[in-house]
DNA sequence: CGATGTGCGGAGCAAACCGCTCCGCACTAA
DNA sequence: TTAGTGCGGAGCGGTTTGCTCCGCACATCG
């Protein structure tokens, strides 16, 4: 059977459709927890419901393949900051992503699935995995001593839900969220030099504007 | 008129109710944002509707009672912090005390009231004041010279919100409730430490046990 | 030119939930 | 007994929910 240039635009843009979707569904997860309506991913997504469902049974179906994306997600990060020749340097590199991603903001769906908790095995080789990187991350001096394998798994999951980022992004001004996430960006590199063993190297991005503290109000009063 | 004894147990039930509704109110607030049911915030501060409605004409009218005590605690502990004699410890203490009491986390809500957003003439009264104190943290030598006044309030809105806590405070456990506080109050000292200029101190608290990134998911399976 | 197939948007359905009202109850003071 | 007070929560209409299903656009095939 032949394959037609319109056939492969066609698969092209169901691929598409299909990521805008899962990119979408994290989001709007991640925002409004287990209150999230499919509607409000569907109309994110810039799809409408009939393709939303035809891809997920339903709505805790979408949400059970976001949390093994998740999970696909936090083991490649791990690997890759295990190659890393500096173990601390690694170990940022996995918060940074980490956080940007929103590793952990699905955390508090898990009403909506039967899916086993992560204290399974998977999760606990993985567990392992990131305890041997912090053990390496101490041992090379750059992490300080008195910061635990916990505390950063803390501090990831309490970075990945940002109020600012997620007001600014509903305002839907691209500049404006890069600036949002810029700031972000800040945020974390302060945490990371709170957890560092020495003095820090100064802070990426410049300094955020005050106005990203009012522009979420516009359209209010 | 004379008052019996009766009469002062039953106003200081009143007032009993009173705080406890003020208190659940801003946590389911904070937790739900603009989503949050008056039956959810009557249910967590043990009282039944007619007692919520009776206090307040509507939910945004309890929204907005929340929205001036937050800013009068703002302005309460940037007197605090000003008094201090080390201005960078009137910082970090400030910081401390917003993040604890959840500071800037009722901002997503502004959608419910008509009230006029923080760019009014007290809150900028407010903002100058924040402004010169993180100077003089600067002029002291404590706060690092790159992190600006945008930074830190941005940092209290960040930790504002916790999952972690807000996860495990709805198991209604007081132990480990307990335990997730002094696991938070590590990452804003951690936060802390990255926005001084000097190498840190230690970490407060014990290191969080690992439990707490598991004990959520009682009672789902 | 139909016939068939495919991916799509969104109107519409029952059920759940929303903010809010209102009534009956327990208790006290007069 | 009567009047007054603070209270819990059932219940009201209206909105929102997860989900179904149908008609449309377009491409391929006979």
């Amino acid at each position: 059977m032949n394959v037609s240039k319109r056939q492969l635009a066609r698969q092209a843009e169901v691929a598409r459709n299909d990521e805008a979707l899962l990119r979408a569904a994290r989001r709007v997860f991640a925002r409004d927890g287990e209150r999230a309506s499919v509607n409000a991913i569907a109309e994110a997504a810039g799809v409408g419901m009939g393709t939303l469902y035809r891809r997920y049974d339903s709505k805790t179906a979408l949400y059970e393949r976001l949390l093994v994306l998740s999970n696909q997600q936090w083991n490649a990060a791990l690997r890759t900051a295990a190659d890393h020749p500096d173990p601390w340097q690694g170990l940022q590199d996995l918060v940074i992503e980490s956080v940007e991603y929103g590793q952990g903001t699905l955390a508090p769906l898990r009403k909506l699935t039967s899916l086993p908790p992560p204290t399974a095995d998977l999760a606990s080789a993985a567990d392992r995995d990131f305890a041997a990187l912090v053990e390496r991350a101490h041992a090379c001096g750059g992490l300080r001593r008195d910061a635990t394998a916990t505390d950063i798994i803390l501090l990831i999951e309490q970075l990945g839900r940002s109020p600012l980022v997620e007001q600014i992004e509903e305002l839907g001004e691209a500049a404006l969220t890069t600036e949002a996430r810029a700031a972000r960006r800040r945020l974390i590199a302060i945490a990371l030099g709170g957890l560092a063993a020495a003095p820090h190297a100064s802070l990426p991005e410049p300094p955020p504007a005050q106005h990203l503290l009012t522009a979420r109000w516009r359209g209010t009063r």
